[in-house]
DNA sequence: GGAATTCCGACCGAATTCGTCGGGATTGAG
DNA sequence: CTCAATCCCGACGAATTCGGTCGGAATTCC
């Protein structure tokens, strides 16, 4: 995500661009992208030239989405999850007085997760250190 | 833990004991009150008669060093580690930009199980819905 | 048509988690 | 002293999850 988020606005790019970045495997990458593009984090271009492209600009990219798309929902435990579909009551549910516990630790996560986004991840191209230089570019000025 | 809590004063309760009220496998919570003991969070009294109690009154007993106790340091990810001992940095530690992400829901863990003790999970003994009402009764009353 | 690419589903080895087992050491009670 | 209750220890084991692989089918551009 980090990369494509470096490329974004230049259309797609193909898994092997960024597994080569990344070093890491391209069948691996494939597994991992078909979960973002379910998500709707990712748009696919098929064919020649295709590859993949973010679906929104970095900044409203929620980090809380891209795990909740790879990791399945936030919790820390069964008992305290995110998604009320996968709320499964462990068979203690009664006399556990540990489940509070959980919740908060899953709200601590998930409230610094929907704090930060993609962007906020992503590497600047360019650092502007004086703020008087109108110069400073969007990106990718050759 | 929580069992321990509530007979906190009472003297040693054996595992038989907390085995029965829990109902989970006696040779299991041995294995966990080891590592409890190890941090020193339990004392443990051998012999017939013999069991554990809380080594401090549960409101001085932090949740993160029960956790810590029971399933290591707190991290999410091993680059963002508690416990600078075992804080291994991946190879990829270099380029990668997601380090900074990790720390921060570290530090929401940790920071969300440091503000709760194990007084806050024990059940209260009895619980006073009308203040005027002193027939309120220290549990277990049949 | 052929090359580049996404798409799909099955498979796999290693680690972790939850739990078991058997027996040894220590202590209080009779 | 002996016995029963209890902690103590280390090894074992099954199920699940995680990171990763593999082979090939579908799509699109040149």
């Amino acid at each position: 995500m980090v990369q494509l988020g470096r490329r974004y606005g230049t259309g797609p790019s193909s898994l092997a661009e960024i597994a080569l970045d990344e070093d890491l495997p391209r069948a691996y990458l494939e597994q991992l992208v078909t979960s973002l593009r379910d998500a709707g984090l990712v748009v696919s271009t098929r064919g020649a030239h295709g590859g993949y492209e973010l679906g929104a600009p970095p900044s409203e990219i929620r980090m809380s989405d891209v795990l909740r798309a790879l990791e399945g929902p936030i919790a820390p435990m069964i008992c305290a999850t995110d998604d009320p579909a996968h709320l499964l009551g462990c068979d203690r549910s009664a006399r556990c007085t540990v489940n509070v516990l959980w919740v908060r630790v899953r709200d601590a996560i998930s409230g610094t997760l929907d704090s930060m986004t993609l962007a906020d991840l992503v590497p600047a191209r360019n650092i502007t250190l004086d703020p008087r230089d109108p110069t400073a570019s969007p990106a990718g000025v050759a």
